[in-house]
DNA sequence: AAAGTAATCTGGTCTATACCAAGATGGTGA
DNA sequence: TCACCATCTTGGTATAGACCAGATTACTTT
């Protein structure tokens, strides 16, 4: 770390005294101007040292309510089809969804071609936000072919779509083709998931087919980046 | 796009001006300084400006250079075990490679453990950078097996090392294990690839077997977290 | 005890300015 | 022609304030 800077120095000195355990996973940092105090700088330089230390994904922010210590990553396989539950379960985390909002809306042009449909056709649109230990870390939208899952709106939309396709309507993941990218977190994806508007997240998409090589549905699933790390293998 | 603020006014006037074309892919932008003369703001604020429009991927800046437009991402499928080389020219893209350093060392734990080597080994390691259309996109590591490829130092190694490890060695990449996620790029990475220290970038890194499943490599890939779009699918 | 409210704390946005260091440029002399 | 060097331009780092808006907390009133 090049600390020939005033902020070098602080952001080693707060890395340090994270990774030693001054500061724990999810403690919460002093306030940008008492550390500016206590290293005789302004707050200027001191956000600059914070910002450098969350796009590495040390620590991270919440909306006016201040900076924490980042949480080991969670492991992520996009392959797997594994369920969010189930996924962070095994990781010994305690996950959770709440349901936004749930509409039965005319697809737009680009969930058509994402789904292969004509113009005009119904989709469901779910909008939830995921979180494991409490911590919200995942914003996401569903879009859903209407036809093939007749009143899905009836059910709990809090638990796994995997789950809920396979137990009410003999349907399960078989294929999925997906894609991420760095992006800066739009509006409502930010505000849900309490961070300020612009900053850094990992966008997944994916577009998922059944048994019978349909496709059934797609999702965008808007992560905070120093949430997750993705793995894979190929054989 | 919240415009409510002077610097989201900003944000969004240098973005339709990208959109719309006025500034072509590539393009430099107005020096900070000038930008502030025109919104008739400071350059603090243009400069949060610039930096949220980094974050997304619509431009990118060079050390001490400028503000360029952000081209269109690169796809890369990691799971296709595709070389460099050939995924770029296949997206019409004029693909280059130049070595920074090949040397022969002891392996570090790290290294061993990835591996599965014991302690003491000896390892090939390269560093390289790419580019595609002279712009640096991309800086590898790559750790090899010493004892595999007897004599790999002395070939070309700015091609791809999968056609070296096939015209050379009979040798072809089959089964790969990785991993990504949004990182700061640390100080080397982010001086080669002429970023400044901490900027967002994507580490990807992988574990290669070969076709007798037999660990061969393993390889860090930093890549500007604007230049690359990961797809892939399964079956 | 519950509801509402005011004070306080926090990060978010912003002005105005200064100096530093590396990249780009153009001229000079060998 | 080419290496060198001074100069200019650029972004990088930094100071010292200010006000705003949402989150939290403590207090008051019902």
């Amino acid at each position: 770390m090049d600390t020939s800077t005033h902020f070098g120095r602080i952001r080693q000195a707060l890395e340090e005294q994270i990774t030693s355990g001054v500061f724990t996973a999810c403690a919460r940092l002093p306030a940008e101007r008492l550390l500016s105090e206590r290293f005789q700088t302004t707050r200027v330089t001191v956000r600059e040292a914070l910002n450098s230390l969350e796009q590495d994904g040390i620590i991270y922010r919440e909306d006016r309510r201040g900076w924490f210590v980042a949480p080991p990553r969670l492991v992520y396989n996009p392959t797997k089809n594994a369920n969010f539950h189930q996924m962070a379960a095994e990781q010994g985390y305690a996950p959770d969804t709440s349901l936004i909002e749930a509409h039965r809306i005319p697809s737009t042009p680009q969930i058509q071609q994402m789904l292969g449909l004509p113009p005009l056709s119904q989709v469901y649109r779910l909008r939830r936000l995921r979180s494991i230990d409490q911590r919200v870390v995942l914003f996401v939208e569903n879009y859903i072919r209407a036809d093939y899952f007749p009143d899905l709106l009836d059910h709990d939309l809090s638990q796994s779509l995997a789950t809920l396709y396979q137990e009410r309507y003999q349907t399960v993941y078989q294929h999925v083709a997906f894609q991420l990218y760095p992006v800066a977190l739009p509006e409502q994806a930010a505000s849900q998931l309490k961070v300020t508007r612009g900053s850094a997240g990992l966008l997944i998409s994916r577009v998922n087919r059944d048994q019978s090589n349909r496709i059934i549905d797609c999702d965008f699933e808007y992560w905070r980046h120093y949430a997750l790390v993705v793995q894979a293998e190929t054989t």
